[in-house]
DNA sequence: TGAAAAAGAAACTGTTCAGTTGGTTTTTTG
DNA sequence: CAAAAAACCAACTGAACAGTTTCTTTTTCA
């Protein structure tokens, strides 16, 4: 594939993960996607086939973005010195703010069972095998109370984030909206590390 | 309006909830409403006027039903008596795979943007005004450790609920099948009990 | 420069869909 | 029973949409 072909094929990819995140699968039209890529439509059936196979590769690129950016974040983790519980959870929040068509791209293709299980498993298996040493580590440490399960722990962690972004409407109409500032999500990552912590 | 009509009507709701929780606003048509309703097509603008309108519809009926059903939980509360975390995690997990259409239409309708913040706020206020005081005796009387902001307990007992529903299929992939098993479920709602309780 | 790859333009097919219309049948109830 | 409310039937409009086709133009690169 040439320079050219390549960036039109990306263009593509990426006005579809604008809209297929904005209005999910059903409610994105391939014209559309074609007119916001300033590409010619046939050129995504030429590059993806389909337009069911246009949301897989975007779910698959998005996926790899992801995986990417937790390699990253976990680069930065010093095992034994960070407080891992409030880094991971500044960082799935601030993941949140920062890159929500993760979220919604996650949550629809949820919906809408357009979810590739293999292509999926290959890639969070990784990052939660990571998870689940920093998890075991810092409980044999003393740093994390025993008694409770990795999976409490993982999804206390990844579903407050997860809850705060997806809920937002409901949330902002009962919390208010200070509970979106920076300052508030440090507040909830520090109350979140506090809870893990070993005695009171 | 008269009792046939009035069967009508509720025939088409629940038709029309049904549809809108498995496939969302955009991938429902008002036609297979109708069949599924065992009703006329030309019924549903009779009643409801507009697909929207009927979608809307949806969405307060089950918020009407939502809140109904917390009622009905509170009224089994004991202040004082109940280790509430427990039992509100145990609530909402319990809630999300008996009822799991609450959960998509609330999430379809968040990604759609289809949320009506009145309707909305009316609903939850009341749901939260109940968990805030709950939460403020609970603390206060020490059953639940001081320092952590109502939000922070909040968030966490129903982000980890919805998360492990929104999510299922994520989360079968990487923690397994038993994991959704009502041991599991109590197993992580004691876990969280026993996060927010005071001392180690 | 010339051939091949890449991209565009535009019209077309067949289908689906929201919403409408007009006429008929069934059910309820005074 | 008779009138009115409720429901049905079925065809229709106009637009949108996925996917295709044919032909032309632009770009790349040997």
């Amino acid at each position: 594939m040439q320079v050219r072909a390549e960036k039109t094929r990306s263009n593509i990819l990426n006005a579809a993960r604008r809209l297929f995140s904005e209005h999910g699968f059903a409610g994105t039209s391939v014209d559309s996607i074609a007119e916001a890529a300033g590409a010619n439509k046939q050129r995504i059936y030429a590059y993806f086939g389909s337009k069911k196979k246009l949301f897989e590769a975007v779910l698959l690129d998005v996926f790899a973005e992801s995986a990417d950016a937790f390699d990253e974040f976990a680069s930065g983790i010093e095992v034994g010195d960070s407080d891992i519980t409030f880094e991971l959870s500044q960082y799935y929040q601030a993941l949140h703010v920062q890159k929500p068509e993760f979220q919604r791209l996650l949550a629809w293709a949820n919906l809408e069972n357009a979810i590739d299980p293999v292509a999926l498993s290959s890639v969070r298996s990784k990052e939660n095998e990571c998870l689940r040493n920093w998890f075991d580590y810092e409980q044999q440490a003393g740093r994390i109370r025993s008694g409770i399960a990795f999976e409490s722990w993982l999804l206390t962690v990844m579903g407050t984030a997860y809850f705060a972004s997806s809920n937002a409407k409901t949330l902002r109409n009962t919390l208010g909206e200070s509970f979106f500032s920076a300052g508030a999500r440090e507040l909830r990552s520090k109350d979140l590390a506090h809870l893990f912590e070993v005695g009171s």
